[in-house]
DNA sequence: CAAACCTTGACACGATCGTGGTAGGGTTTG
DNA sequence: CAAACCCTACCACGATCGTGTCAAGGTTTG
């Protein structure tokens, strides 16, 4: 076994269906898929359905916004551009610090160093 | 002078005067305001308003996406719920890579609270 | 093989986004 | 003071988001 069908995805992660699919579509959660094209939900899928739903609501967010943010995850030029955007003379003092989020991954070796530790 | 009424900053800007209102609204750039309420916009907002356009055509976004992504700025809570999401086992390895992105302050983040305890 | 699944594609519908307008009422300025 | 400008608050309207449902057809399984 090891992986479900839709339904039975829908069923343990509080999705519908239907939701699986647009979520598919979204490009947030893509299942593997048997020989004649059903979708299989493994683990790792389940669960990232399921904090999913939790994130979008703990923050009333909408699919299309953690769509975007992972659009700028791979997007370096966008993320780019909107960091720059955004830290290009921010009203409030602290959002000149908080713009700093998006700063990139200089430190990729410390993290490195760090999953292997 | 120094700062043009909406009227004249839609001019300069090539947004409509509706539109300089609906992207303050959306908290993306707020003019200061003169005794009376009129809205009154420096070069800095200007500056902010041309390139938010810019950055809206050239890679196919909206506004909501950048107040998404300006709310993910100083939402630590947000943007670390956010980060954690797109790092749990991306599926493809890039993306390990890519979720870097938000790879910020934690440092900082981690002496601040240690330096509570 | 028939029931119970799965697939994609479409229609639908309320909610929000992006945009324009208009109305009623203050402000600035020639 | 009257014209020209600004304000907020609405109504409208197409586009997209989030969601359900249904149709037509392939797959799995009792």
């Amino acid at each position: 076994m090891e992986a479900l069908t839709i339904n039975q995805a829908a069923s343990t992660t509080g999705w519908s269906p239907r939701m699986l699919r647009y979520v598919e579509q979204a490009g947030l959660v893509a299942p593997a898929r048997s020989s004649s094209g059903y979708r299989l939900y493994g683990a790792a899928q389940l669960q990232r359905l399921r904090t999913l739903k939790e994130l979008l609501g703990q923050f009333d967010i909408g699919l299309s916004d953690v769509a975007f943010a992972a659009r700028m995850a791979d997007e370096p030029e966008l993320r780019g551009a909107v960091r720059r955007w955004l830290e290009s003379q921010a009203s409030r003092p602290e959002d000149v610090e908080a713009a700093d989020w998006l700063r990139f991954e200089q430190d990729k070796h410390q993290r490195l160093l760090a999953a292997v530790a």
